[in-house]
DNA sequence: CCTACCGATCGGTAGG
DNA sequence: CCTACCGATCGGTAGG
């Protein structure tokens, strides 16, 4: 009896699971206001009022799928630095990092981003304190540099256009166009870092 | 007789300019699809179906808006350079003029660009050619840096990732806050440019 | 440009 | 998680 107790609640978490997921797909596709949640059900062959038995309402899904996606896009970024003392060679994979959570990813959901204007107030501060988190590790690395003197301006408005130039790439970029997630990571450091007399 | 005519005409394209920047306005504040034709026609004070006599459909109001917001911009950013020879200098003023038209304008149209995935697709072609207009003006000043050897990457590339520095800007600029537009443009320059040995 | 209106769709719920 | 459904809203139209 607990036994199947305990298979039905991870079946009921595979498929809020499977939902989250394809919200996100969706959401970052069509946009928040233009995905239904018919859509949604459909996709993951659920029947139209189906979703809100796992979440109470179609902003919950979005405000669910936006944690989740920088929770998991600041793990990876974590593992990814591990161990790394030279702070600018951390700086370049964290960027390197960066560019493939948001353009490789099969579930880009740091693009819901973009969707936070359809979110309550009252579920920003969530929002915000999870993209603080984020935002935090750049800010460490960055203030490193900036003390090292191997910053082209202050830290804090370095990591802002630092984030433009790498965010706004998901407008542009293409896997088979000319610039590659390597090239433009290279290009993106050589801007934000003053030129070092002993490379090339 | 005829000059009623032209009263009536010219009345009635004020109207569909006032349709036109307001939701220009709603767009950009809460996005296209959470926007109703009936918020735009409340705000002008006109009657809900009132918008379709001026525009066929919503989202035809969007092409329009669009397309009246980059052409702004681009004659904006035309009459600035106009007559500046030095090609850094024309650059440092094409970025201080597109931070002022994404970020000091009332009716900041540029910023539509976010809502270009709910047009549909016969439209691209149009916004695609407007806006090709507006990147060739800078491709044009980056070519003349590069082949001066005064910019840190090749031109294309440095037009994408300096795009993203500025637009960027629309997610976190406050008028209010530490940074002024002087002072970003300044930064956006720096990042873009080489060293000049002559300069400070 | 208003009045009056329609068809379709959508988020969400009740009850099992 | 399905069935059946509701209330509200929305883009758009007819007719003046």
């Amino acid at each position: 009896m607990s036994r199947r107790k305990k298979a039905d609640a991870s079946l009921e978490a595979n498929r809020r699971d499977e939902l989250l997921q394809m919200a996100t797909r969706l959401f970052v596709a069509k946009g928040f206001e233009a995905t239904t949640t018919r859509d949604i059900a459909d996709a993951v062959g659920m029947c139209p009022g189906s979703p809100f038995y796992h979440f109470r309402s179609k902003h919950d899904l979005l405000k669910a799928a936006m944690i989740a996606g920088i929770d998991s896009g600041l793990q990876r970024l974590q593992t990814a630095v591990a161990g790394i003392a030279d702070p600018e060679r951390r700086l370049r994979t964290m960027i390197r990092t960066h560019l493939g959570t948001l353009l490789e990813s099969e579930c880009p959901a740091s693009l819901l981003f973009y969707e936070s204007r359809s979110l309550a107030s009252d579920a920003h501060a969530e929002i915000t304190a999870a993209t603080d988190r984020y935002q935090q590790l750049w800010q460490a690395t960055l203030d490193e540099l900036a003390a090292g003197g191997r910053l082209r301006g202050p830290a804090k408005a370095t990591r802002l256009l630092l984030f433009g130039m790498l965010n706004w790439c998901s407008q542009w970029y293409r896997p088979d166009g000319a610039l590659s997630l390597d090239t433009i990571a290279d290009l993106a450091a050589t801007m934000v870092l003053v030129d070092s007399a002993m490379e090339e």
